[in-house]
DNA sequence: TTGCCTATCCCCCGAAAGGGTAAGTCCCCG
DNA sequence: CGGGGACTTACCCTTTCGGGGGATAGGCAA
């Protein structure tokens, strides 16, 4: 079976290098080498991948949003994001675009063309280091994409959390064995701080939700 | 550095294969090797290792329950589940109590010891079709297993499009060009097919969220 | 010591939200 | 044609929120 696979890079050395990596694989060929999004985009009309080796960073249109688009017009296509950068909030975003494997550039290419045939099967190639963050934020949505750098105190965090979690103020205040009133000062410094002015806003912002598309 | 690692395991014959492999292993070294969670939950007290190998099916406690005592207990100790289930159930709820990796029994033991070596260097080993299916869950968390079958209206479903961006009633109704009261006539209806009483409940339902844990 | 932060609790007020009920329009389907 | 569902507006009442004060107390650092 025949793998074919396309490559998205601004750098031409590092592009023609990806395509002599893979057309040098038995079994795999490089349809094209799109050096922006937009030459991409149009590609994948023409000619749809199995895989699509994408590099994040692209002048103009970005690869999460290239990602994103592609996914939509080809949802078979399946992408694997290439990148220097290792902060969490790229790699969600690649994630939630559509992505389905994350590797550093500095992959060894033996690792690469695994990480291609596991995509194929079924696979979701990544480093052991990004499993472990996608672990995290699964495990702790809120604390770790969100808030953030926001500096709540352990008490605001935690009445946002429940927050978040549905229960009105008397609710927490229960939970927390403290009155409704101080759940409500806590909160209303946690609008300030976010500077929101209801409940609904405030644990959007909180879950890193306040810029979602319609 | 010698890493000490424990192994939680009902079967006497996979226990003790497991401690040999380990045992066998130059820099590791098996300090325990325990048949139920009841027993592991005391040996981790007495002496806590760097990584544990647990089995997700013990008879009594569970390996997933024994794992969330375990991290709350002693949060440094790094959890792997060893199963057979390949289930996502099973994978999210282990990941959600505390584990860090998630293998199949069949793994061989050269990639066993390489996921104790990964989990020390803070990676989260998991096979790639494990690691995609985190991915899948990380991806559609909403559409899926949430409102998707929940019959409602395209004027309710619009609201509480609006309603999940942090808007009040009132600015839905400007939205909209409606009064407030329509706004707060359908949002009622809504929270009737949600089963919720606030809008904040709502919303978290509505993006899929109602579950998240702690 | 004097601040400053955090946390706790209290007051007031007006606005917003939640619950219930009623009634009007529209359009589709039988 | 009639009935029903979706959508609309309106009224009632109660509770909760949001925003503004202020008071007390412990901890921590300048």
């Amino acid at each position: 079976m025949l793998i074919s696979v396309a490559v998205i890079e601004d750098s031409r050395t590092i592009r023609e290098s990806l395509r002599r990596i893979i057309d040098g694989t038995p079994g795999m060929r490089c349809l094209w080498a799109a050096g922006s999004a937009e030459e991409a985009l149009t590609e994948v009309l023409r000619q749809a991948p199995d895989v699509i080796l994408m590099d994040i960073h692209l002048p103009g249109m970005s690869g999460i949003e290239c990602t994103a688009r592609i996914k939509q017009a080809a949802p078979a296509v399946e992408v694997i994001m290439l990148t220097v950068y290792e902060d969490n909030e790229k790699i969600f975003r690649a994630l939630q675009a559509g992505a389905c494997g994350y590797l550093l550039k500095r992959t060894r290419p033996e690792e690469l063309i695994q990480a291609i045939k596991d995509v194929k099967q079924g696979g979701a190639p990544m480093t052991s280091e990004i499993a472990r963050r996608l672990v995290e934020a699964f495990r702790h949505p809120p604390a770790e994409h969100a808030g953030g750098d926001t500096a709540l105190s352990r008490r605001e965090k935690q009445i946002l959390d429940l927050l978040s979690r549905g229960f009105t103020n008397k609710e927490i205040a229960n939970d927390l064995s403290v009155s409704p009133e101080t759940v409500r000062h806590h909160l209303k410094r946690v609008y300030d701080k976010f500077h929101v002015h209801s409940r609904t806003a405030a644990v959007l912002k909180y879950l890193g939700m306040e810029g979602r598309p319609s």
